[in-house]
DNA sequence: ACCCAGGTGGCCC
DNA sequence: GGGCCACATGGG
């Protein structure tokens, strides 16, 4: 247990690793749809399915709101998931459509009116939500994953058992800065594809504390 | 042949 | 509140 904090952890990485530029994708649909082909996948994996989505034409949530399932569950297939996913992505698409407009205008919205509305959409839960409302809706809300919980313990907060915990933590040593808030989450991710994901990787860690920061489980 | 990945929801106790 | 489980592909 190293008894640190999240302002030294920030500091620390983002020495390491800087900008990161979090959320990859070019516009904020398609980072919507992102944030739900994602769910307990590889970013590769659904690079693919986005690809396939934008070669169709179909990037974009006035689009998606009107394709056929079954089209869907083809264009998402190396996502995993899809008959979930394609559900999800259709009836967000659809609700997003009738009540707001487009994403643009669903911006203009209050971020409690906004929570309400996305945690009502079966298969959009507490994480895929703020990671809408940050990178999609520019709304100041730290992104807490299993990453950001399991490395927030290991640095000592002394309550991170929860996403709500570590969210409410982060936000009163680190305040509502949108970019830096955004930034914390993507130094992060980063962190543990880069550096966690095997002993060996651990051991080049460029923080050189190799597993006082581990994400990999252990020693 | 395992294990995991930028989770979610349902069911059980 | 917590502990399991299904959901599915692709890479290590």
């Amino acid at each position: 247990m190293l008894n640190s904090d999240a302002i030294s952890l920030y500091r620390d990485l983002f020495q390491v690793f800087g900008e990161t530029k979090w959320w990859p994708g070019d516009t904020k649909d398609e980072i919507i749809v992102g944030a739900i082909l994602t769910q307990n996948t590889t970013w590769s994996n659904v690079e693919r399915s986005l690809a396939r989505i934008r070669n169709g034409g179909l990037m974009s949530i006035s689009a998606l709101a009107n394709v056929e399932q079954n089209t869907l569950i083809e264009l998402i297939r190396s996502s995993g998931f899809y008959n979930q996913k394609s559900k999800t992505v259709l009836e967000l698409s659809q609700r997003i459509r009738d009540r707001f407009g487009t994403i643009e205008q669903m911006k203009n919205e209050r971020t409690d009116t906004l929570q309400e509305f996305l945690i009502d959409v079966p298969g959009i839960g507490q994480e895929t939500m703020d990671a809408m409302l940050c990178y999609a809706l520019d709304k100041p809300i730290f992104v807490v994953d299993k990453y950001t919980l399991r490395l927030l313990g290991r640095i000592g907060v002394s309550d991170a058992s929860t996403i709500a915990q570590v969210k409410a933590y982060v936000h009163s040593t680190m305040g509502y800065d949108l970019e830096k808030l955004k930034n914390f989450h993507g130094l992060i991710v980063n962190f543990a594809k880069e550096y966690c994901r095997s002993k060996p990787k651990c051991e080049i860690c460029p923080l050189q504390r190799k597993c006082d920061y581990g994400l990999c489980g252990g020693n």
